[in-house]
DNA sequence: AATGAATGAGCCTTCATTCAT
DNA sequence: GATGAATGAAGGCTCATTCAT
């Protein structure tokens, strides 16, 4: 199956970029990430920007309107960073489904470099602000789509839409727990467990079987013969 | 199937119980779940709870012990209402699952009462503070055990204790979703069908047929024979 | 002719009251009075009262309404230092009105005081903001109704209320230019006399003979036998 | 009696003026006059004189220093639009004080166009900064002194120069009444008086009336055949 | 035991001002 | 000469907390 090719991180914690607009987005999306909207403050976001206390009155107007576009830029970032997966014609539907999957927990697991963009846009998700549907038309109604679209070449037409989003969200709740609950998961698995439980690889493989098995495609996930 | 017997609400807004501390107890979780634990204010609980505004301090020292106290009190009321399900000796494990997965979504979506229990743990649950261990372990962990062990009876032991808590993981996660991120599924489904993924019941089948299916016990999603 | 009492001071700018809303609300008076709305800080006036920063917040809620709080002060403090002249019956009407513009300047020059309250007063009257209806009300109106109703007696009704008003507006426009515009009308006359123009005395009895010339009933200002 | 010729006004709001520094001025007198120094930003008076926010301090260095060119700026700006009044040869004094009196509540009522003018010189004249003693030397000085030559004509000599500067003062301050405090008396009189209170004909009419009575050069205002 | 008065730290924001261009 | 970017000081206000009663 496809390896996923992850995007540069580019934008590390202190990147030093020469726009203090960019510093400024930056230092507020790992604040907005770490502590909340309420709990950041524009002083510790400036602080960390190395700008000036009214550099985000002055670039962004408020601090509520500074938040919005650390969420924009974050997710605009994270889109470049991990692209929508693309195939060659002919690729068989049942690896694109593990394609996307794996995509999608790369995306959500950030794999190595501090995901503070995750955060921040999951915070979004859980709590919905004014920052909220932009992210859900650009970001993720699109993948959704895709998603519902590889199921239903999976299924050749013998499902419903209704029944294929219903299916995809399934799929997606699978992932977004590791991300949302990762805490919590963490301690309900033996410390062994875990860590196949925080990398995408693992998790793809499982998530797939489950779909392709609850649909028919592969032997049930308790047959014998389908162990490794 | 069985149908699942909710706990009595009991504790409305402006329950009368004489106890200050447990009216303090009551509004804290209320404003705690509604507005988070920054923007919440004590003086807003303590006009709630119609205490004094020192109330908080004598009574719990601390707005972040009140925190604490109020989650541990809101899960404790929680429990009682929805206690885990009981079965009689011989119900089929296949039934015990629609019920433990009715009963899930259940006690997260509240059905028609405003869940602010719910809310404010499920934001322990995503940004877990010290009020988070005690929650797993008396509340989540014993859930959690309890579906992995009807998992391991339907499969007869022939899936290993990972395998297992595996696919405890992913339909836990099914439910998680549309109470942690309902908002923004709200903006990925037509209308018409979001009102059967906010009411348990046909959640409640479509997860546990599409677990049974993975496992091999009804026929797949896709064939047409399982179709109503 | 009559000498007007005036109230005891009582209130000087250290005025050691107990009661911290009042030494806010002195503090914040002489404060609005020196400065203005906008210049005027909350905390000068904190500092000024000995009170700290957030006791504006904590007594008025507002810098807004403890502005509209220290006006009424001022003016309510103002209505006991110098009380609406009263008179025995059968007062002539001729001694009365010049007891009452005696009054009047002598409640707007203040003599010896430092008269920040009529200064607050003041501002309000040329700018007006939400505090300065009832000021009208309460004060400003009753005063004028008085002058009316002297000026009638004086008349002995020859002259309509249209009339009547109008001449009271020239009277009060007299001494008010003195309170409102005494530092122009101070380098528009010669020092030596000065002196004569900021004391109710003198002052009185010019305004007094004026308006009683004007309405015949004394010989006319430039007739010589009525030169002392 | 003679009308009251009024200079053209010239500066409308948006005087497309060329030099940026003459819109700077005329934006900020505009600005100062409505809502005060303190309150006037620079900002403000920047964008609407379509200017650059450091324009202030590149053409007068300060914003203090732009409060007293502006008012400078306005004064004689006010001093060309409505010049003191030139009678010819044989005048009689007593038009020519009614006269004066028109002119001078013209000036300050303003009659049909947005007297911020006024408004601004006013607020020295009240609370007096730097600008207002070459206000007062170069504008109304000269005013006052016509105002007394006028008033000694009259009395033929039988007054004393102070006795004339304070029939001045009086008859300013009747007129200066209207236009400080205005919105109070606007609150003293009913509605159907308060027109002819703010339009200067009728007004002037009464002040020199007032005055000329005073001086027994007409019957006294209560005397039955002076009555329209 | 329980409270209302009072506090000080700190928040977001605005403003006049400056500096490199 | 003239400007847009950027700044530091300060403003009003809110909040959790404490203290005398």
């Amino acid at each position: 199956m496809a390896t996923i090719q992850v995007g540069t991180p580019a934008t590390s914690a202190a990147a030093a970029t020469d726009d203090p607009r960019d510093r400024l987005l930056l230092a507020a999306g790992q604040e907005f990430a770490e502590h909340g909207y309420e709990a950041a403050t524009v002083r510790d976001i400036c602080l960390k920007a190395g700008a000036n206390v009214a550099a985000v009155n002055y670039y962004f107007g408020d601090k509520r309107r500074l938040y919005i576009e650390s969420v924009k830029h974050a997710h605009e970032a994270r889109v470049k960073q991990v692209p929508l997966p693309e195939w060659p014609e002919g690729k068989p539907a049942a690896e694109r489904l593990h394609d996307f999957v794996a995509n999608m927990l790369e995306r959500m697991l950030g794999l190595g470099q501090p995901p503070w963009q995750v955060r921040l846009m999951m915070r979004e998700v859980l709590h919905p602000t004014d920052a909220c549907r932009e992210l859900v038309e650009d970001y993720i109604r699109p993948h959704f789509a895709l998603l519902v679209s590889i199921l239903d070449e999976l299924c050749e037409g013998s499902l419903s839409q209704p029944e294929l989003r219903r299916i995809a969200l399934s799929i997606i709740g699978q992932c977004f727990l590791y991300r949302a609950a990762g805490d919590v998961v963490g301690m309900l698995v033996p410390r062994s467990e875990l860590e196949s439980l925080h990398t995408p690889g693992p998790l793809a493989d499982h998530v797939t079987r489950y779909a392709l098995s609850a649909l028919g495609l592969v032997p049930p996930l308790s047959s014998e013969e389908t162990r490794p």
